[in-house]
DNA sequence: ATAACGTATGAACAGATGAGCATATGTTGA
DNA sequence: TCAACATATGCTCATCTGTTCATACGTTAT
């Protein structure tokens, strides 16, 4: 078997197979933004603050304490979470509380979740 | 409003938020793990390299090819993706054909591309 | 056996990233 | 207006990460 692409050939690659696919590649932009979202779920700080704020909206200092980290890194931390559109805040006075943006956020460490678990 | 734990507290967080939430978190390792899982989805050549696979299984160089990318770099990446249980592969004579793993890999990154759609 | 091939791997280096520190911003009450 | 407070941010550094290069490994055909 395999008697392909044996002829003047520098890649000794299976062409029917990069012939089909390669049209159904979506845009690098695209694949590009989607790293980009999960490179935000890649940390453990961030993950352990997307699961506080399962529970409950927070104010910075309450994550803060929850898990025993300094309020800078709390803060840089949601600040990358925000601009990922995967949480959102409101004030109250000088309190500013974060919580989760959508259901998505849920939904994908679901089902991280069940990966890690089988 | 929020006449709350304003007697000797050294952090002004909110009590009763802390004690609600505190018994719900998963254990350490568990986070851990589930931040390491998202990792492996949070760079560019892993994504483009399990987009390809949803299509077929393939071998390193068929990659290679499509990604534009040297055989050495997809290897590696390749690798990670094994750890994770991502994908998995199958030797046919000197070719190794790789191939995703399970569904979730395709539920994640479904997941993924509705958010940053949305 | 040995050459050719497909793939894997270790070392090295450049670039990315998370946390600490100091300080700035914005809000409230006196 | 000013002090206290909650949060944000710029800079810096130590660490981590992805790619390249050279080379090793495992398989096949001669």
């Amino acid at each position: 078997m395999r008697e392909h692409a044996e002829c003047c050939e520098e890649l000794r690659v299976h062409p029917e197979i990069l012939e089909r696919v390669k049209p159904d590649m979506p845009d690098e932009e695209c694949l590009y933004d989607l790293a980009e979202l999960f490179k935000v779920f890649g940390d453990t700080t961030r993950i352990r603050i997307l699961y506080v704020l399962f529970e409950s909206e927070m104010c910075v200092c309450d994550i803060a304490e929850l898990l025993s980290m300094s309020q800078s890194a709390i803060s840089h931390q949601l600040r990358v979470l925000k601009q990922a559109r995967l949480v959102r805040n409101r004030r109250e006075g000088k309190t500013i509380y974060y919580f989760l943006a959508d259901e998505h956020v849920r939904t994908i460490i679901g089902q991280g979740m069940e990966h890690i678990q089988e």
